[in-house]
DNA sequence: TTAATATGTTCACCAAATATTCAAAATACT
DNA sequence: AGTATTTTGAATATTTGGTGAACATATTAA
């Protein structure tokens, strides 16, 4: 739905970003360090979205922005931060440094992804509705809650993520891995099996619609509409 | 409801200002420098009120609130002034300027809606009912007060502006960090715990009504009609 | 059928989020 | 300036949720 560049040196964090933003449909443009960062920026006059860290080799963070403001076609674009630790963070308010938005490290991909969605909404580039409804299943992001016959379901808030992952993934079979990654964030190592309790207790709030979260067998699990 | 034409040199400000117009049903336009501005109220007849920043580039706003006054066709817009420091604001009152209200930065969003409110009603362009009530809970913003079985529950401003916030927001749930941002101002960065104080208190002056904001556990709050 | 492996289920302990209280700091009022 | 009020975030209490071990059950392979 949008051109996105993500720009870090790490590989991993740009592997991550740009999977999770792909398959939110976004066409996704890597960039391992501030120079080749402008330099795209500049080439491909389509980007809609920037996502800066800011500790890169060549230009930093703040350096590329700084450049985006500056020129006159890329004043208005809509740029993340990707912050390491909290001094960054306070860098960047204390300079008014003219992100639209930040996000610490280490982030979870969902809550990334969200934010992108708001940012390209108020940079009115997207148009999807935040609210799905599969039969009397109602996933309304706006309330941030999950209703079964119009009755909210109380999910707690690592079932809400997990159904939202759900959802943005459905007939796709989600190994207990990337499910992992996805909700409890890149950078946590905990035990695989947890993944089923969670998916035991989804289920059971779910009621009948529990059947819609399908055991694939030797891999995962996969949400059915 | 109002056609309005906000304009600042700072993006983040801009969109800012519009998306918060733009939620109270509000047309907005953008310009980023004096001059682009003059150029947009001459060309659309239809704005009804101009936010000018003092300090852009091109034309201050000084020189454009000159412009039009001058002009005949535009000499009774509503001006509003977004001053950055005290200097200025003194500057506007000693030369009695012209404008017919300023708002000094940083301001609080729902403070700047209000007063566009404000402005619009004075200029006899919106019809909007500045009163809500649910039930026995009265939210009187032409009194400023909120009224709980016809009695004044006397919230402090904080309280008062959280209310509203809330109010302008209802069944929509609203992160710590949103609420600061929206309440407290763009470039506070207190501490998120501070909201649940003031929700605390907010509730407590609520009575029975208290209930009606809602935790979204993980997430943050909600304010149920 | 049996063994091996994977998933389902339960539960007690631990972790995290929120509620509440409070006193210092900031602000407004006189 | 002095007083009263409000705001704030640290400290503490309470509530709620997350976690993975342990055991049960199901599936698959041999």
């Amino acid at each position: 739905m949008a051109v996105i560049l993500i720009a870090d040196d790490e590989v991993r964090i740009r592997r991550l970003v740009a999977d999770f933003l792909k398959r939110d449909g976004h066409t996704m443009l890597e960039a391992s360090n501030g120079e080749e960062a402008i330099r795209l920026i500049e080439e491909h006059g389509e980007i809609e979205l920037a996502i800066l860290d800011v500790m890169m080799p060549e230009q930093d963070g703040f350096s590329v922005l700084r450049h985006i403001r500056e020129q006159e076609l890329t004043a208005k674009l809509p740029v993340m931060m990707l912050t390491a630790r909290a001094e960054e963070l306070d860098q960047l308010h204390g300079l008014q440094s003219g992100a639209d938005d930040y996000v610490t490290k280490p982030f979870s991909p969902l809550v990334l992804c969200a934010r992108v969605k708001n940012l390209l909404l108020r940079a009115g580039k997207s148009e999807d509705s935040n609210a799905h409804k599969f039969g009397e299943l109602d996933i309304d992001e706006i309330r941030h809650e999950v209703r079964l016959n119009g009755e909210d379901i109380g999910l707690t808030p690592k079932e809400y993520e997990l159904m939202i992952y759900f959802k943005n993934n459905r007939g796709i079979a989600l190994s207990r891995e990337k499910i992992l990654n996805a909700v409890w964030g890149y950078d946590y190592f905990g035990d695989l099996r947890t993944v089923d309790t969670h998916i035991k207790k989804l289920r059971a709030k779910l009621g009948e619609y529990g059947s819609k979260i399908e055991t694939v067998r030797g891999y995962g699990y996969r949400f059915e509409v």
